[in-house]
RNA sequence: CCGCUCUUAGCUCAGCCUGGUAGAGCAGCCGACUGUAGAUCGGCUUGCCCCCCGUUCGAAUCGGGGAGAGCGGACCA
């Protein structure tokens, strides 16, 4: 496979190359490394799903993939998970993570996990943290961290620690690029200036675009609505669907649409299929898409109606989701001990 | 260590002074209207009023004790 191909197998559906250039440069040494972190706090809803897919090109890429289960971060941005839970709450991410991987049609074998305190606790690390520390004003981490951590009134020194340790373990993981949500970047541009400071490589970034939430605003874990959640069946998934804003002839905060750019279509496509949208004949009857973008055009032009175009989403989003759903099905307990409230 | 403030619906808070067992906005849910959703209109739900003890016929409200949170001061001879 040549330079260019896993290039554009590398940003493919993806929002930002953080260079380009460096990524090419970066293409022609041996085994380059890239690595996203997650912290195990809400439960994984397909938004995780459209950025871990990412995961299988990265590996078509030849790419050394490795996934961080960020467990110190979850507790260290305003305790979003309790300190007795981070275990649980690995496991599940882990375990979903791998389903999704697999899902997207590659061996998570391949992937190499990590969890945080395996080595975000040893002495070099806590010792270079320090140093970031003693290095870094409140106001550079708060601003860098804005997107990622939880904003309060009375914020805690977690949030602050939390960015500088999502700095350092690019350095730590010797990743050659910092992969993530197009939220992380602030935190990523941070690492880019101060790692370097401090004797590092400066990492490049890649970044997933963000899924808007179903009900106009950003999808948040927390939000039940306002994502569909990789737990859910087809009848919850295709209410969630029909419920979502979704204004006719819209592009903007139109989460139906974004599913279907991001989601639906990078994998019909990888799958060599169509995307079928059954209709009345009263309405034009059935009508099929190859590519996202004369499905737009028809929505735009209001040649596509949202309630034809809803049905046909929320049935494709469930068949998506569904061999993730049954590996939980399989393993009930791991949902129940991550979030043995709900 | 000392002082002050706060704690009431999922969220933000009002009510407390002048006791009569609780309200608003937002959110949520249900209808109407749109071939979806939203917007709009109509309707509805929700509470250990932080905990314990006391006063009282009656306590969210008054008194005492405690817990949690926030702010400030002091200590730095």
């Amino acid at each position: 496979m040549d330079t260019a191909e896993r290039k554009r197998l590398i940003t493919r559906h993806t929002e930002e190359v953080v260079t380009e250039e460096e990524l090419e440069e970066l293409l022609s040494e041996p085994n380059p490394s890239i690595y996203i972190g997650y912290a195990p706090t809400g439960e994984m809803h397909i938004g995780h799903f459209t950025t871990i897919r990412k995961l299988a090109d990265f590996l078509r890429a030849d790419l050394d993939v490795t996934v961080l289960i960020a467990d110190l971060h979850a507790h260290l941005d305003d305790e979003k998970s309790p300190f007795d839970l981070l275990e649980a709450r690995s496991e599940y991410y882990r375990t979903a993570i791998e389903a999704m991987v697999e899902a997207a049609g590659a061996r998570s074998e391949d992937i190499e996990f990590v969890n945080g305190t395996e080595f975000e606790l040893d002495q070099p690390y806590t010792l270079e943290l320090y140093r970031l520390l003693a290095d870094t004003t409140i106001s550079r981490a708060q601003r860098a961290g804005s997107e990622v951590v939880r904003q309060s009134e009375n914020p805690k020194l977690g949030g602050l620690a939390y960015t500088l340790m999502q700095s350092l373990d690019v350095a730590a993981l010797d990743a050659d690029i910092a992969y993530g949500g197009i939220d992380q970047r602030g935190i990523y541009m941070l690492a880019r200036e101060i790692l370097p400071e401090h004797g590092h490589d400066k990492p490049l970034c890649l970044f997933a675009p963000l899924l808007s939430g179903l009900s106009g605003g950003k999808m948040s874990a927390s939000e039940a609505g306002s994502g569909v959640r990789l737990s859910d069946d087809p009848e919850t998934v295709s209410e969630k669907i029909n419920g979502a804003y979704c204004p006719q002839g819209e592009v903007e905060d139109n989460g139906v649409l974004e599913y279907l750019q991001h989601l639906v279509f990078p994998i019909l496509e990888e799958a060599g299929e169509s995307f079928v949208i059954e209709r009345p004949e009263q309405y034009g009857g059935d009508i099929v898409y190859e590519e996202y973008g004369s499905l737009e055009a028809d929505f735009v032009a209001g040649e596509l109606h949202p309630q034809d175009l809803k049905g046909a989403t929320g049935e494709t989003i469930a068949e998506i989701i569904a061999p993730i759903r049954a590996r939980f099905e399989t393993e009930p307990e791991l949902l129940d001990r991550a979030y043995p409230d709900e």
